[in-house]
RNA sequence: GGAGAGGUGGCAGAGUGGUCGAAUGCACCGCACUCGAAAUGCGGCGUGGGGGCAACUCCACCGGGGGUUCGAAUCCCUCCCUCUCCGCCA
C-alpha cells in the first residue's frame, strides 16, 4: 500500500512511475479526490463530536452539582447531535474505506533503475553489482554439454519409475505428482541442503510456520484483495483459512502490527514449506511434468530491514539464492524484471533462471523482490530508529530456491545417457553417500 | 468438544456510567545533587488522524467489530486470543 500523503505531494512522479505497470486502476487525481473527500467528512464529524463532548461534560458537572434543571436543559440541546455524530461516523468510515480500497489495489512503484517494459521480453540480464558477462561467466557454473539428446525431467523420472503423474491424478487430479524411492529422497535432500545453507552460512533464522493463515496475513503480503483466485481456502469455524501460496506470507507477517527495535534489524528468516497455488488462469501452461503444480516445496527467505538497508539486502539475498545453484552446479542466469513483468508488491525483482537442457531453455527457479515499505504499511510493521522515530520497515522476500524446480534442474543437468541421474556432491551426504540414482549397483 | 477465568500504556497493575487517555510501581530519557556512580528529588515518557506557517488545538484508540446512552475502559451482543480443569487426539 502506498502512502496517500506521498502521492499528494508527488502526483506527477506517481503517475509516471506507474505508467510502466500493467492495469493501474486509478491515477493520482482520483486518489487525491478520495482523500480530499475523506478529510472533509472527518472535519465535519469531528466538529460535531467536539461539541457533543463539551456539552456532555457540562451535563456531568451539572449533575454533580445536583442542578437537575440545568442538566435537563443541556440534555435537550445535545439530543439532536447524537444522530449527527452517528451519521457522520458512518460517512467517515465509508470515505476511509473507499480510499483504502482504492489504494490497496494500486501496485508498488518500481525503483528508478528498473527497466521499463511491457513483459518478460523486456527483462534485462543482470551480472551482479559491478558485474559483467565475463565476471558472471567465471563465477557461475557452466552450461553442461551432452553427447546424447538430453531428456526432460518427466521422461527420466517416469522411466525410472519414481515419478508418477497418473497415480497422483487418481488421488488429487491434474497438477499433482507422486515421487517415490530415491527421487522422493532427492527432493527431501535438496530442501534440507538449501535450508542448512541459509541457516549455517547466510545468517537466516530457521522458522517452521503455520501453513494455514488468515485473510489479514494474506492482505499484508498483497495476496488479498486482488489475487484471491490464486489461493486454496479451507472452511474454519464461521470463516476460512488459506493454504499458504508461499512461506513469504507467514514469515513476513511475523512482524505485523509491531514496533521493532533498531537492534532487531535486519531480521532474516527462512523456512522450508509446501506451497499451494490454484493456478487459476494458467490452464494449458506447463501442463507436462512437475514444473507448475498445485502443491510444491520451496525454501523461502524473508528479510526485514531499515529503509536505508533494503537495497544492499536485496543484493545479498540474490547472492544467497545464487549460492544454492552454484553449489548444486547448475548453470543459470539472473534477470532484472521489467516494470511490466514485476509482481504487484515489488519495487524491484531479480529472477534466477536455471538452465534446463531437456527443455533447451532457462526457467525461473527463484524470484527475489524488495518491497520497500509497501507491505509494512499494509501490515503496520514499524521500528524505532536510533533517533527514537517510529518508521515503517522495509521487507524483502525471495525463493532460495523452489525445491521442486531445483529437482527438475538436477534431473535435467545431471542426467546420463543410460537414464540414470548423478547426484551433485553437496547432496550426497543427504543421500547416505549415494552417487547416482537409477544406476545398477 | 464441555466448564470456568481473563485480555487496560514497554512491563506490572488500579479503575464497574460523567474533567479517565486512564492512579500507582518498575523500566526508560532529561535535569539537579556527586570527583564519578548509587540513592534521592524534579520534570518528561503511547499510537493514529484532522486543522494550523507555528505555538498549539481538536478527534479517535483500554483485544477486534457492533449496540445502548447526552456521555462507555466501565452496560449489552458478537468475534478473536490467552490461561485453568475435564474429555479426545498425532
Amino acid at each position: 500500500m502506498l502512502d496517500i500523503n506521498w502521492i499528494k505531494a508527488n502526483p506527477e512522479a506517481f503517475d509516471r512511475a506507474l505508467s510502466g505497470r500493467k492495469s493501474v486502476p486509478f491515477r493520482s487525481a482520483e486518489l487525491i479526490a478520495l482523500d480530499d473527500q475523506r478529510r472533509m467528512v472527518i472535519a465535519s464529524v469531528e466538529e460535531a463530536q467536539a461539541k457533543r463532548n463539551t456539552l456532555s461534560k457540562q451535563i456531568g458537572q451539572a449533575k454533580a452539582q445536583k442542578d437537575e434543571a440545568k442538566a435537563q436543559a443541556l440534555l435537550e440541546e445535545v439530543a439532536h447531535l447524537k444522530d449527527v455524530v452517528q451519521n457522520g461516523e458512518a460517512a467517515r468510515k465509508d470515505a476511509e474505506d473507499k480510499l483504502r480500497n482504492a489504494l490497496s489495489i494500486i501496485p508498488n512503484l518500481p525503483l528508478e533503475d528498473v527497466p521499463v517494459g511491457d513483459d518478460e521480453s523486456d527483462n534485462v540480464e543482470y551480472f551482479g553489482p559491478n558485474g559483467s558477462p565475463e565476471t558472471a561467466a567465471k563465477s557461475r557454473p557452466a552450461k553442461p554439454t551432452f553427447s546424447f539428446a538430453p531428456r526432460e525431467h518427466f521422461e527420466t523420472g517416469e522411466a525410472l519409475g519414481m515419478m508418477d503423474f497418473e497415480v497422483a491424478a487418481k488421488l488429487s487430479g491434474s497438477r499433482f505428482v507422486v515421487l517415490k524411492s530415491q527421487l522422493a529422497r532427492l527432493e527431501r535432500a535438496i530442501g534440507q541442503f538449501m535450508l542448512d545453507l541459509h541457516v549455517d552460512e547466510h545468517g537466516y533464522t530457521e522458522v517452521l510456520p503455520p501453513l494455514l493463515v488468515r485473510d489479514d496475513a494474506l492482505y499484508g503480503t498483497n495476496q488479498l484483495p486482488k489475487f484471491e483466485e490464486d489461493l486454496f481456502f479451507v472452511p474454519h469455524g464461521d470463516g476460512r483459512l488459506a493454504l499458504i501460496p508461499t512461506a513469504e506470507v507467514p514469515l513476513t507477517n511475523m512482524v505485523r502490527e509491531s514496533i521493532l527495535s533498531a537492534e532487531q534489524l535486519p531480521m532474516r528468516l527462512t523456512a522450508l514449506t509446501p506451497c499451494f497455488r490454484s493456478e487459476a488462469g494458467s490452464a494449458g501452461r506447463d501442463t507436462r511434468g512437475m514444473l507448475r503444480q498445485h502443491q510444491f516445496n520451496k525454501v523461502e527467505m524473508v528479510a526485514i530491514t531499515a529503509p536505508e538497508k533494503s537495497g544492499d539486502e536485496h543484493e545479498k539475498m540474490v547472492s544467497d539464492a545464487e549460492d544454492v545453484l552454484k553449489r548444486l552446479g547448475i548453470h543459470y542466469r539472473v534477470m532484472t524484471l521489467s516494470t511490466g513483468d514485476m509482481g504487484f508488491g515489488a519495487q524491484k525483482t531479480y529472477d534466477l533462471e536455471a538452465w534446463l537442457p531437456g527443455q533447451d531453455t532457462y526457467r525461473e527457479i527463484s524470484s527475489v523482490s524488495v518491497c520497500g515499505d509497501f507491505q509494512a504499511r499494509r501490515m503496520d510493521a514499524r521500528f524505532r530508529d536510533t533517533d527514537g522515530k517510529v518508521r515503517h520497515v522495509h521487507t524483502l522476500n525471495g525463493s532460495g530456491v523452489a525445491v521442486g524446480r531445483a529437482l527438475i534442474a538436477v534431473m535435467e543437468n545431471y542426467q546420463q545417457e543410460d537414464g540414470s541421474v548423478a547426484i551433485p556432491d553437496v547432496l550426497q551426504p543427504y543421500m547416505k553417500g549415494l552417487k547416482t540414482i537409477g544406476a545398477r549397483s
